[in-house]
DNA sequence: CTGGGTTACGCTCAACGTAACGATA
DNA sequence: TATCGTTACGTTGAGCGTAACCCAG
């Protein structure tokens, strides 16, 4: 059960056409009508009963359906997420720094990152460099440069 | 996205490693090491970091992958619902009956129905030939047999 | 003849296995 | 050397487009 499927099927129930749901998905409609029966035979049952002028779902077809929309409703939150969290707009960001630059830097940091990117978690570990490094390998997502070791390694 | 390649991702996620994972998924090492590539490639982020000795989770990957398990329960379910529709043990089962058989047959069919699939919502209409014949069209799963017209589809 | 779904045929590329390779302990 | 992950190479099958086909209005 792939994703692809479920998508087909939804234009088809929408637009009760093959040709049409064809169009709005990008592809034949040879290839929807081929995709819809190995969806059907698949799942064991008919979703659409085929007439002289269309289709229409299916009983059966219509519950699965409605399943079948809030399992893609879900599949692009995943996606936007995951592209929301590489714009780093979104999500956890965890660094650690020294005690020192601490003191001198994170004001003007954290007031900035407040600023320009409000839906981003910030946390700071401000520790020594032996316990940051140890940190590193687990939770953190880079370390801001320390006096002996230069790490930047974006998370 | 598809689902292979998330099902591929938290099975490497759980054992740390490219060969048990593979196993665990019934294909070879060299292949999931090529999907979990993929993967990271489409999605713009790296989801593991590479060790010597195995992989480890990054702090990203923790954020996808917990919303990779919410997808993939999510289709399994639907999958299982599928299953028990196919078996008529989960489900609607909607169907008409005219108003004589309705008096003769309702009792035995409706009390065995009850007691034989407890999971499954049954309603009836009760209407005449015309009527029903109308609702067939848009949401009975079939017709219990009447006088002139004899409809058994099963849906 | 037109508008709808299906089937036949051939192509392409994603996914795979085998095997060679590179790196680390 | 043993155990990781990666890369090279060839094969297979799912998915597709084109075109022929079938049926109803």
């Amino acid at each position: 059960m792939d994703l692809r499927k479920l998508k087909h099927a939804l234009a088809l129930a929408e637009t009760g056409n093959y040709a049409r749901a064809g169009k709005k998905l990008f592809i034949t409609q040879s290839a929807l009508s081929r995709s819809i029966q190995a969806l059907e035979s698949e799942l064991g049952m008919m979703l659409f009963e085929r007439h002289s002028n269309g289709v229409r779902v299916t009983v059966a077809g219509q519950e699965v359906l409605a399943g079948a929309r809030d399992l893609l409703r879900h599949a692009n939150s995943l996606e936007r997420n995951v592209a929301l969290m590489r714009n780093v707009e979104l999500g956890k960001l965890q660094f650690g720094v020294g005690p020192v630059p601490a003191h001198v830097l994170l004001p003007r940091v954290m007031s900035g990152a407040a600023r320009e990117k409000p839906g981003l978690q910030v946390s700071v570990q401000i520790q020594s460099a032996a316990k940051l490094v140890e940190l590193l390998r687990s939770r953190l997502n880079f370390l801001l440069p320390m006096r002996d070791n230069c790490l930047t390694t974006v998370g």
